[in-house]
DNA sequence: TATTGAGGTTTCCGTTTGGTAACCAGGAGT
DNA sequence: ACTCCTGGTTACCAAACGGAAACCTCAATA
């Protein structure tokens, strides 16, 4: 009897597409908006959370920090009282923003989501 | 005894964002691959299938369809035998291109998976 | 008659994601 | 002695997402 093959397999590296990774990154909730955030200067952590209400703390940590790991904003801790934090686009992170201005730009142009009620229906 | 908030809100509707609502299209799986395969014309879903090895029938099918409710592409049956589907990008899709190159740009200078092993570590 | 190829659909299932709520530390203000 | 503010962290949980495998129709071909 044949032996079936077993589907525990542990992950893959990632291919190391580009396009893929790239997308891996921008892709989580809310990053978008923190980089558009960040465009037009520094802004606090709570100040953020101003800007994109929805978004939670445990998020926008996560996002942070990804970002930080990966160039694309920097974090500095003001020693203000009480301590404040201030996060700002890197040179990186800037060129981010012609591109999500690009996504934004069509987006404008975009059907709304499928199954949303369209007026007239 | 004050009563409790339930927690089983009704899903609210989205809060219109373009940037947001832009995102939660091109953010899905393999979307940006599949406007990528198709930039340079179109394609057949068993060509995309080639194009893109890691994606599922399911998954394929699914963004192929949300693509096309939003106008990013369009789906022709050719009277082939047996019958093709042929996809190709709207114009509305090709300005999504420059967009995604825009990313990929920024993406191959993005530092990798923070924690992926990184060489002489 | 069986097989192949196109273009999917369906079911099941595990992982990941993100939301909620509660909690925390340190210093300043009242 | 409290309370507020900043900038988080943690545990828990439900829903969404995506992968795997099996299955399907129709026509042409071997």
């Amino acid at each position: 009897m044949p032996l079936k093959v077993r589907r525990n397999r542990s992950p893959q590296p990632p291919p190391s597409c580009p396009l893929t990774e790239c997308m891996g990154i921008i892709g989580g909730a809310w990053t978008v908006n923190v980089i558009w955030s960040l465009r037009a200067g520094p802004r606090r952590f709570s100040e953020l959370r101003v800007d994109i209400p929805p978004v939670s703390p445990k998020v926008l940590t996560a996002r942070l920090r990804e970002l930080e790991a990966r160039g694309v904003l920097r974090r500095e801790v003001k020693p203000t009282s009480p301590p404040s934090v201030e996060y700002s686009l890197t040179a990186l992170g800037g060129e981010l923003v012609p591109a999500i201005e690009a996504i934004v730009e069509v987006g404008h142009r975009l059907k709304g989501s499928p199954d949303a009620p369209v007026a007239n229906a």
